[in-house]
DNA sequence: CTGTCGTTTCGGCCGGGAACGAAGCGTTTC
DNA sequence: GAAACGCTTCGTTCCCGGCCGAAACGACAG
């Protein structure tokens, strides 16, 4: 038998095939942001029977795109590596691509999530396009389809923000990823410095977490933090007052 | 109705399922090297039948996975972008990663794949891996998990081996993207210098593409022009006299 | 020990979609 | 014009795999 190729095509099908299920999806999705969740809470997200998310959960264990936390009753299953959640970053963004917003009821609860929500360990989203936008503006950082790199005075700047990247950036010369944002469809970062960036807003209080959803709400402070440091406009379009400058979010 | 997410989970899954099929996972492997095949290349590479491989290669233009180029009386299809062909590099990644050698009878044609192929527009291969390594060691390049750059030295060294990095570099200041090997599980280079490397690497008649496989033919100029330039012995293990310095290309 | 809760296993139902062959359409060659 | 070729459309078959509910299992709480 000479049909069979050792690896490649054969489980480039088996892989994508376990991300095809539509329920699937829906709980890895959920999983993006980086927490481990329960069974149940994931038979939740996906909309399905119990029994059917506990199968759909062992060929996900099974394929090593998850790995299982046994905790008491409870069982947490969370992303295996950060591998996988590149791989769905990458489905996501040909799928926002080659979707030209075929059908557009924007959903109330979406609204949140085109403002702000995390990407795995980073931050996505209108805001955080703005902040990608307002430091290459200064000439911080250069964002490329392909690769970003930050200046000397970007680094620089951020680390007065308070991310410590001198550890990191003695071991790696660049490591600050681009990242296709779906809803935006533009470039924000990614990365050690996305993931820096994201853990400083959330310690600052200027972002928290939601129980239930992959959107993250801006605080009062934040909203102050973020017009300040990267002249940005956090609010919701529509919801409270107007913005003072309105283009800061839409450029 | 709530419960459709406008975008999201649910076109991951419509993508992904479109990739979860093994023949159309043939057929977007073998378009992987960036080149248009005709629908009865691809048909031959899915081993399906005329009539099914049309079927799906309709699917896979109608979602803009490919594009058509209709050309008399053939249709040439090709990945609709380096975005397309990026989302499949990095679900391999995860499949070489998650499927430990499962089932290892490793086919004669697998070697030359294992020596050096094309991935969709840079090299891949031990022999890929090997360059890396090299460029590394001589403190040209820096390659981490989520971003690559080169140095002055390194972009001096490329420009000399015949690579114009010039353009490029005016508009972006990194672009020296990190590729997972499927085979080697190493990093190589990708991005705007890795396709760039191989296209100089065919120029001078080192590389010769095959018709019918991804892998490429080292040449004996090459096979000079690799030891010379890169310290590295690309010969077969097994095939013609043991390498001199044998551990060149294994580390 | 008994009840509750979180989770898995089993059995059965059902639909989507992948496969093929035959026939049709447009293009090139002789 | 006829024949060969490349590809698609149509109609049919068929099987894989997702779904649920009922029941079993293990863990914790009372």
């Amino acid at each position: 038998m000479i049909f069979a190729m050792s690896l490649g095509p054969g489980s480039l099908a088996e892989v994508a095939a376990l991300l095809g299920d539509p329920a699937r999806a829906h709980m890895l999705d959920a999983l993006m942001d980086g927490r481990a969740l329960t069974a149940t809470e994931l038979a939740l997200a996906a909309r399905v029977a119990p029994s059917t998310a506990s199968a759909h959960l062992a060929k996900l264990e099974d394929a090593r795109l998850l790995t299982l936390l046994k905790q008491g009753r409870h069982r947490y299953y969370r992303l295996a590596s950060p591998l996988v959640g590149r791989m769905l970053e990458s489905v996501m963004a040909v799928a926002a691509v080659q979707s030209p917003a075929r059908h557009r009821p924007p959903t109330p609860r979406d609204a949140a999530l085109g403002l702000v929500r995390t990407c795995y360990d980073h931050l996505a989203g209108r805001l955080a396009v703005g902040i990608a936008d307002a430091l290459q503006q200064r000439g911080y950082l250069a964002l490329e389809d392909e690769a970003g790199a930050l200046t000397e005075a970007g680094t620089r700047f951020l680390q007065k923000f308070g991310l410590d990247l001198d550890l990191e950036q003695k071991r790696r010369r660049s490591f600050c990823r681009p990242c296709l944002d779906w809803t935006e469809r533009r470039m924000h970062i990614g990365g050690a410095v996305g993931a820096g960036l994201a853990r400083r807003c959330l310690e600052l209080g200027w972002l928290e977490r939601r129980r239930d959803s992959r959107a993250l709400k801006v605080t009062p402070l934040g909203l102050e933090g973020f017009r300040h440091s990267f002249d940005l406009d956090a609010t919701l379009p529509g919801a409270g007052a107007k913005p003072a400058a309105k283009g800061a979010t839409g450029r």
